[in-house]
DNA sequence: TCAATCCGTATC
DNA sequence: ATACGGATTGAC
């Protein structure tokens, strides 16, 4: 251990006639690799010929561990503080740099709080290089509209644009009351920023919500101020708005979740459209949320932040409550006024014990609500939790869910005279046995989206029957005599406001075992009610006496979230605690923690089993030692990469499937 | 005595 | 990861 000195080898590439430039001959860099005992940075000397092309932020070829590798370059120095000899950056990916000095703080802030590697920070948030897209120019912007803003009702969203035109770090959870125009509020305080000469960074959930707050954009800022980044682009337009943005000649971005690192230069506004849809949770390492990824953007450029949404979540509720961010919500009378008139339905025990026929049978009060939106006009939006004919099937005698035989996975039916098929394999399962009471008929245990709507069709007959959902989204419906039936987040657009709203099944989605549930029940119910002309009916089938129908009757998002955080207190959960979940093999998970320098306070819960031959163990602290969590789970990580251990483990910090 | 193989370690 | 030095093993 004391004695080891650098091993003496040759070169791997040729170093003769490579000349180090002049001034600043190192590069410190990242490389591209994924082991997180690599995660941090090494030096290379700049050849005289690259001096130009290799600066803070751009992308270089190295030759690492004897093979090519892609870089990331943070700096150049003048001399290093490493002992051995250093090889030579090989070339320059691309002419210009990629990073800039706040997404570069940006990266490896996330890649902290989230125990990750840096370069995968990088990987989520810069886009693919495309060379051709490097030679393109933008076209001159359009002429710029007048700033009309429409902020009537909201008692602080005056002093909030004014912060914002004055540079001021305000942040805000914004409740949009339900019916406003929200890509419209969003888009006015990206105006706001633009006229302040600041940029803007606006994240949603979806496709769809992008293209109605792109729409918005261009209104408030005429053509060409902003730009669209979404992941359908193909890589070369993605690349050119991205190159728009890093070059300043684009200060506003909108996006889906990896918007949220648009290396637009100082941002006077950063936004994040309903928070609680799971959408803004990162699927790929080190699985960041957009929403926590611009709480930390705003920390660290003391820029504008407003969480904008028609529900709330927890983690929302606690930033106002320990004073971080300030509330932006509608005064009572105009809330009132906008507000849908939502009633419970009484009878839905009833019809909790069948759902099948739930859609043929639709309580008196909501038949009557839907021929009555019907005959003024007016479309009625139905929601339906689960899309599909009948999602799930059970033994008709005694309630066994019915299983595939070969793969065990859930069995659906696809329309009403066709076999049950499995969910997982496909195969069809036409002769099923109950394997407990050798039942042979099969019900309906959940109705899908498109048998409602087939029922829909036959006790409304003559009128319009539209679907949306899962591969086939309506962005809006007219202003006319419908029923729309749409899965939770597809709910189309209506352009007068729907006239009333059905929202099905509410047992459904109460029910499912996760703490989040009621929370998201009520998200996903705003959103709906929010489509609705004010003071127009809204009927939820769901037991009145849940909290979640309860706050959606008294349309009291900020009620809820208040109670929802208390009831994480409680049960000391995120946001009020901050968790781990680390998975993998056994051995691995042991050798892990084994390792761990535990933080103070740290409560490990299980492990338990998950998947196939996978354990899951949970790791908890105080939210004050989330930071110390997360680096005592990187280094341990890295110590076992570094030692070879082959079974990774993948470690998530306040994943959103908690239980 | 030399190659084939395993281990541990560093990767600028 | 991957590539290397050094140690270890096994057959001539």
């Amino acid at each position: 251990m004391t004695t080891r000195r650098p091993a003496a080898r040759p070169a791997a590439a040729p170093t003769a006639g490579r000349e180090p430039a002049e001034r600043d001959p190192v590069a410190r860099l990242h490389v591209d690799v994924p082991l997180p005992h690599l995660d941090r940075l090494f030096d290379y000397l700049v050849p005289a010929t690259l001096d130009a092309e290799v600066t803070a932020g751009s992308r270089v070829r190295v030759r690492f561990a004897g093979r090519l590798v892609d870089a990331f370059v943070l700096e150049r120095v003048a001399r290093t503080e490493h002992e051995g000899t250093l090889a030579f950056v090989e070339r320059a990916v691309g002419t210009e740099p990629v990073l800039t000095a706040e997404t570069t703080a940006l990266f490896r802030a996330v890649a902290e709080r989230w125990a990750g590697n840096v370069v995968d920070v990088v990987r989520l948030g810069v886009p693919s290089r495309h060379a051709r897209a490097e030679t393109s120019t933008p076209k001159p912007p359009g002429a710029l509209p007048e700033l009309a803003t429409d902020l009537s009702g909201y008692r602080a969203g005056p002093s909030f644009h004014a912060a914002v035109a004055e540079g001021r770090a305000a942040r805000a959870v914004w409740t949009m009351r339900p019916g406003d125009d929200w890509p419209a509020r969003l888009a006015e305080a990206a105006r706001v920023a633009h006229d302040a000469g600041r940029g803007a960074v606006l994240v949603v959930p979806d496709a769809r919500d992008l293209a109605r707050v792109d729409a918005a954009l261009t209104a408030a800022l005429g053509t060409g101020r902003h730009v669209a980044l979404s992941a359908d682009l193909g890589p070369a337009e993605r690349y050119r708005r991205w190159l728009a943005l890093r070059r300043g000649v684009v200060r506003v971005a909108v996006g889906t979740r990896a918007a949220a690192y648009a290396p637009v230069a100082d941002v006077g506004l950063l936004a994040i459209w309903d928070d609680g849809d799971d959408l803004h949770a990162e699927p790929r390492a080190p699985y960041p949320h957009a929403r926590d990824v611009l709480v930390l953007r705003s920390a660290l450029t003391g820029s504008a932040l407003v969480l904008a949404a028609h529900a709330r979540t927890a983690e929302a509720q606690q930033l106002l409550e320990n004073g971080w961010a300030h509330e932006i919500v509608a005064e009572r009378g105009v809330l009132r006024a906008s507000a849908p008139r939502v009633r419970a339905v009484a009878d839905d025990v009833e019809l909790a014990r069948d759902p099948a026929a739930a859609a043929a049978r639709l309580p008196t009060l909501a038949w009557r609500t839907t021929r009555e939106s019907l005959a003024a006009g007016h479309a009625v939006l139905v929601q339906v939790p689960r899309g599909g004919y009948v999602p799930s099937l059970a033994c008709a005698r005694d309630r066994t869910p019915a299983r595939c035989p070969v793969c065990s996975g859930p069995l659906a039916a696809a329309s009403e005279r066709s076999a049950p098929v499995c969910r997982w394999c496909a195969r069809a399962a036409p002769g099923w046995t109950c394997p407990t009471c050798g039942g042979q008929r099969l019900r309906a245990t959940v109705v899908g989206s498109a048998r409602t709507a087939e029922e829909l069709g036959r006790a409304f007959p003559g009128v319009p029957i539209r679907s949306s959902g899962g591969d086939h989204v309506l962005a809006d419906v007219g202003d006319e005599a419908a029923v729309v039936v749409a899965t939770p987040g597809a709910e189309p657009v209506c352009g007068g406001g729907y006239g009333a709203a059905l929202l099905l099944d509410g047992w459904a989605l109460l029910s499912r075992p996760d703490l989040r549930a009621g929370e998201e029940t009520l998200r996903r119910w705003a959103n709906a009610a929010a489509l609705v002309r004010p003071g127009a009916p809204v009927i939820v089938g769901a037991d009145a006496g849940v909290p979640a129908v309860q706050a959606l009757v008294r349309w009291d998002p900020g009620g809820f979230a208040a109670r929802e955080l208390s009831e994480r207190a409680e049960l000391d959960f995120p946001p009020v605690s901050r968790m781990a979940s680390v998975t993998g093999p056994a051995a691995a998970l042991s050798e892990l923690t084994s390792a761990l320098h535990a933080p103070e306070g740290l409560q490990t819960i299980g492990p338990v089993p998950v998947g196939h031959d996978g354990q899951r163990l949970l790791l908890r602290v105080p939210r004050a030692a989330g930071a110390d969590l997360a680096h005592a789970l990187k280094t341990a990580a890295a110590g076992r990469s570094a030692r070879r251990s082959a079974d990774p483990v993948r470690i998530q910090l306040d994943p959103l499937e908690l239980l």
